[in-house]
DNA sequence: CTGCTATGAGACATCAATGTCTCACATGCG
DNA sequence: CGCATGTGAGACATTGATGTCTCATAGCAG
């Protein structure tokens, strides 16, 4: 049977077509399927076998984007120890995908009315839940609200993303800046407080 | 001489029009001329004859953006005081025209090849300078650039205006929650440190 | 009243991106 | 070899936004 290697050939194409997009698009977000096609080094006509169009495309990032957010947080472990540890886990690992997510996150700012993928709800609650558990345990201030410092975090994402890829931060600063302002902010403390070891 | 009265009815309504465009391509950041011209309650042909296309459009909002957030730095007084105090007003001075930079922020990303507007370079600069006073006074650690501090500034300011609108966190919490996280960070800690009374 | 000006409405032409189609070619398998 | 399949190249039609044009009308100053 020819459908078994046809399937995977397919697979494998389709993935690596969905990388390079997703690095052209996190450059030029309005990148055209001619530029996408020539980026990933295959036509129009076959890039549009993959992908019905610059619709279906657009869903196939949201889903690798959600994929790889899912990733992270697993690898991350964010229900073990400290929960500002999780936090740096959790953006070390999604880290690679930082990018691809500063795509989505501005291309779902005209989702408008459409229902957006369900999964980013998914990856909100398991972020919120990081943030909750470290106010319960005391670590995280409680006056900033879970969603907001989701949010918050979301941002700095993008907003490192771009700046590394402009060569206005350090690609190796990536992590350390955003965790270091997310978690302790720009005010300099008299002393870092670790309640564990 | 009807040339004053002349142009000072088209600064008005070029005015209203800039603003209406603004609010809605905050939220619809594609929006057709078409729709900016009903969103103003003028007609497609006279929003043509105010501004020559989409691209004079954005451009003039660029101005507008540029020229709110120099009205917002002028009147936060950065040189004033101590940094912290300094980034307060700044922030809540710059609320209003929050969405609007959000759409210029993002809309930046893709001018890739073009010079932009050189009013952004001198407001980073503004912006970072307050963050270098504060890192020499010592109220600032010193371990986050000026550069960062000011994009993730920015990548905040975009992050609270989306979830403001999207009813994610409250308008009346917009400058705390911004201040708070850049300034203090999600930690807890054991003593908010005043330098100065 | 008489013109002048800005406007609204709408009819185009244009242009870019898209989606669909055909055809030729190459690679691989029986 | 002969055949099938995936692909590249390119020719279309379509669609949506845009830019330009004309014309009728409302408001206003002289």
């Amino acid at each position: 049977m020819s459908h078994m290697r046809y399937s995977c050939l397919m697979a494998v194409d389709r993935d690596h077509v969905l990388r390079t997009a997703a690095a052209l698009l996190t450059r030029k977000s309005t990148a055209t399927m001619d530029e996408v096609a020539k980026a990933a080094g295959i036509s129009r006509a076959t890039l549009h076998r993959h992908f019905a169009g610059r619709d279906a495309l657009v869903r196939a990032l949201e889903s690798l984007g959600i994929a790889e957010c899912e990733a992270a947080l697993d690898a991350a472990r964010l229900d073990e120890g400290a929960a500002r540890d999780a936090v740096h886990r959790l953006v070390r690992e999604i880290e690679p995908a930082a990018g691809l997510l500063a795509f989505l996150y501005t291309e779902n700012q005209l989702f408008e009315g459409e229902e957006q993928n369900a999964g980013w709800a998914r990856i909100d609650e398991r972020i919120a839940a990081l943030f909750r558990r470290g106010q319960q345990s005391g670590e995280f201030r409680i006056d900033l609200t879970p969603a907001w410092l989701t949010e918050a975090l979301y941002g700095l994402l993008a907003s490192g993303a771009w700046a590394v890829s402009e060569g206005r931060v350090a690609r190796n600063d990536f992590t350390h800046m955003i965790v270091e302002l997310l978690l302790g902010g720009a005010l300099r403390q008299p002393e870092q407080p670790r309640e564990e070891s």
